[in-house]
DNA sequence: TTAATGCCTATCAATTAACTAAGGATTTTC
DNA sequence: GAAAATCCTTAGTTAATTGATAGGCATTAA
């Protein structure tokens, strides 16, 4: 019951890009290195989301990739999607006996609901190093 | 992000010896079979549930298992927790930077209000070939 | 005493997770 | 045009987990 590193490394990129959205491509090896993740293993992540169509790469020296489109346009359920698969539960929800049917489709649109109404401009915003403003609560 | 055929299995026999709550112990070979199960494979699910105070066995010949409790005090997040160890969807959730460590929190939250709010109780009684009564409304 | 059960430990094949390795293809800059 | 930086692709590797199977001992009701 654990979402893999693919779908939180995938969102890691996806929300180093959302913060650079605007100012041109950004190197996986950027990116790699400012979460100290191996650059070889985001490329394999990287793979999927670009064939999503959820980024665009330039290829070549000072190349990289940028989001195909604005940060609030794309949410994290967009990007789980891509690198985990779909969201549920149980494989197979459809089999089984409807008690524990209905109990997994209650699990499953419970976490859709906070996916799909996340944004990668939600997440960066509140990524960004900044002090505490005011009507900033801690997250516990 | 998917629960294994622990909890699921586990859940089964959860539900099977709700129904039969009251009427003395049922064995394993029953639940196996009834469900199309491995007995072997459910004799280990049934060991931390049993370590766990979620069930009491009674040994010999025509023993089996009965709940330590009634359904409507064992709830599914009981369960799972046992078999599938803590309800979250990462490891390591205070080590991720704040958007994403709020991300995964309010995704932890609604599958424990979900798993933690439905009890065997209402899994038995759903699971009962039965036909639908008034206000009994239809799964999808 | 025997059959039905729970209890325990070990083993195993298949799958998945999380990388690592190697090198080719493309593009920019010097 | 050469060199460097980047993307792109395929293949291999190690460890853990899943989902069992195998074999047999311990306990108890009939």
């Amino acid at each position: 019951m654990k979402i893999s590193t693919k779908g939180r490394y995938g969102l890691t990129i996806m929300i180093e890009l959302a913060k650079k959205h605007g100012e041109g491509p950004t190197s996986l090896k950027t990116i790699a290195q400012a979460n100290d993740l191996s650059e070889h293993y985001l490329e394999q992540l990287i793979a999927p989301l670009r064939n999503a169509g959820l980024v665009r790469s330039i290829r070549g020296a000072y190349g990289g990739y940028i989001l195909s489109d604005i940060p609030s346009k794309i949410t994290a359920g967009d990007v789980i999607r891509v690198l985990e698969g779909p969201i549920t539960p149980v494989e197979g929800i459809e089999d089984e006996e409807p008690a524990k049917r209905e109990l997994w489709i209650r699990i499953r649109d419970a976490i859709k609901d906070v996916l799909d109404n996340t944004t990668l401009e939600d997440l960066a915003s509140h990524s960004e190093d900044q002090e505490p403003e005011e009507g900033y609560m801690f997250y516990i």
